[in-house]
DNA sequence: TTTGTCATTGGCAGCGCTGCCATTCTCGGT
DNA sequence: ACCGAGAATGGCAGCGCTGCCAATGACAAA
């Protein structure tokens, strides 16, 4: 009785095991159907006995639909999508759902590559971050039979079911918040707009409610890579050396603003009245900052719980715009 | 032909349609055994025609092995294992194979119920945080004849594999360091000491060795939830409170630790003369700090990484020990 | 006792694929 | 023209479970 290449115990060997049928043996173990409490009794003593632990792989492949659910995200370095993750998977935990997940690093051949893989697992549904996907992903996601919701975003066509906000109402947002405030020097350090399409909305919102109120983007500092605290840091130095007169930036996010913060407590830039900095996402560490970040606070974790719910629920194909929240802190 | 409810093609479809076998249909995708140039033509014809998507639990099911890795971690809001998934995932996928999560909450019951689930999907390997597990689930995954990786410690027996570095050693020599510099009225502020057992043994090596050098612990503040920046802030704010003399402070983790810097600016503390800060795990964020972070930097990503590389390559039980490193930083 | 009802239970055909084995086809060598 | 080796291919029995249906048993009512 070795423990490595041993085969594992199979519903058959229960069944024998208790002297009952497999179907009984089924039955007690899904708690489905009707059976005696003694045989009730019979089997799990056998179950307890033997070890057995029953094999999904083949429960799903004999019943019809699988209790996986696939997340595809861009990157698991950004703490949004962790948000997300944990938001959805105490839901589909509670409800017997597994998560699977993938990385897509922003690329969207990647995600098409591993929509694919993903729908090999005949999943339950496939959760995407936004609405930009290849033609081949959108046309796999179609032909399989299960269920889609894209995240964080709510501007654009949805495949079927999306939960998120708006990216376009947040960077209009945030450029009145600086306009009302007096602001008109504005700059922007931003990240991977290409790739993140949803910062690029933000990005282009933000921008067209500047120009429109005649004080266009006075400056920028776009960074290829992803986002993170020394981007913020580094973009915010490369922007001042070039454009010292600025009186405020908006950030890709909170990661990047606080870099940027960093930079002024590093350089004595007094903020906010020699620099203001406004953020996108709302972490919990803005508000603990000596000066509490002025940021737009999103429902991550409650998208995420969404999105599980409405798929347990299988809901029908809707957009739901959970909105944000605009925090004016103290740096802005 | 509507979409939902459809019910997809399956290889013998495929085979059908391309006219041939299915043991050929099944040869050409898996690019295994042999088959001619023209078959191979015939079969992705159809395959493309009929937007054909393989059925890997069918797959699965009738093979031997499956290629699902399971992780098994304690928290999603804690980087630290967003690092050791990211490490992962990526050989994961370049060897086809998918990674399934579950988040235990750090609590050892519920690692347990979710091992089970887990097993239940026949995983090659079950990847798990540190040796501080139930006897069931010990059980559970010995007599299942899949790997299991514990991660982030080394401080213990293992179960089969392990990558990871010693806490012990962690908690030491942050206290070496501290006494080196010349502190001696340190307190720590910490987080979930009892279900963080990492942190735990950091924290009573740490103790330990101030208590070795005739200046134990002077005081602590102990949070029962997980660690975070805001945590640590308050933390700092009521251990000065109650102990003002303190010329250091350590840390549980540099998330906490940041919550402390900011306590000290916004409390015009100056660091390091007046108070000392130490954290754990070297963020990248604490190197773009003012005052770089004075901190342990582990080889989280590293750990993902070789955790993967290990399971594909099919190692033989060993313990890896990847070791960390002092960072000085300047503020301790 | 007889009959009907309903809770229990077992048997067995798949779910879609892979692995094994048998069969057929090719083609160089004789 | 014939043979043998190996390439190419098809057939089919499972993998372990679930869903359906038929069979059995128990018990109250007639």
């Amino acid at each position: 009785m070795t423990s490595r290449d041993q085969v594992s115990v199979t519903l058959a060997q229960v069944a024998k095991a208790a002297g009952v049928g497999e179907s009984t043996v089924s039955r007690v173990l899904r708690n489905h159907g009707s059976y005696s409490g003694k045989t009730r009794e019979r089997v799990m003593t056998a179950v307890e006995r033997l070890g057995y632990v029953p094999n999904r792989i083949a429960g799903t492949l004999a019943s019809a639909g699988s209790r996986l659910v696939a997340f595809v995200i861009p990157s698991l370095s950004n703490i949004v999508f962790a948000d997300v993750l944990r938001g959805a998977s105490a839901t589909l935990e509670n409800n017997q759902y597994q998560a699977v997940f993938a990385v897509t690093d922003y690329d969207p051949a990647r995600e098409e590559a591993l929509v694919a893989s993903m729908l090999a697992w005949r999943p339950a549904a496939v959760i995407l971050a936004g609405y930009e996907h290849t033609e081949r992903t959108i046309k796999m996601l179609r032909a399989s039979n299960c269920r889609a919701v894209e995240l964080l975003d709510v501007d654009g066509t949805a495949l079927d079911l999306a939960v998120g906000f708006s990216n376009r109402a947040a960077g209009r947002q945030s450029a009145e918040f600086l306009l009302k405030r007096g602001y008109r020097r504005i700059g922007y350090v931003g990240h991977d707009i290409d790739r993140d399409t949803r910062a690029g909305k933000r990005y282009s919102s933000f921008c067209d409610t500047l120009s429109a109120n005649g004080t266009p983007l006075a400056d920028q500092e776009i960074y290829r890579e992803a986002s993170s605290v020394e981007r913020g840091r580094l973009g915010l130095d490369r922007l001042l050396a070039r454009t010292p007169d600025l009186d405020a930036v908006y950030f890709s996010n909170d990661d990047m603003a606080l870099g940027g913060y960093f930079h002024c407590l590093a350089r004595g830039i007094v903020i906010p009245s020699q620099l203001a900095i406004f953020g996108y996402n709302g972490l919990d560490l803005g508000r603990v900052m000596p000066q509490a970040l002025s940021t737009i606070r999103t429902p991550r974790v409650a998208a995420g719980e969404l999105a599980a719910k409405l798929i347990m629920d299988n809901a029908s194909p809707q957009v739901v715009d959970l909105g944000f929240e605009l925090i004016e802190g103290a740096t802005a």
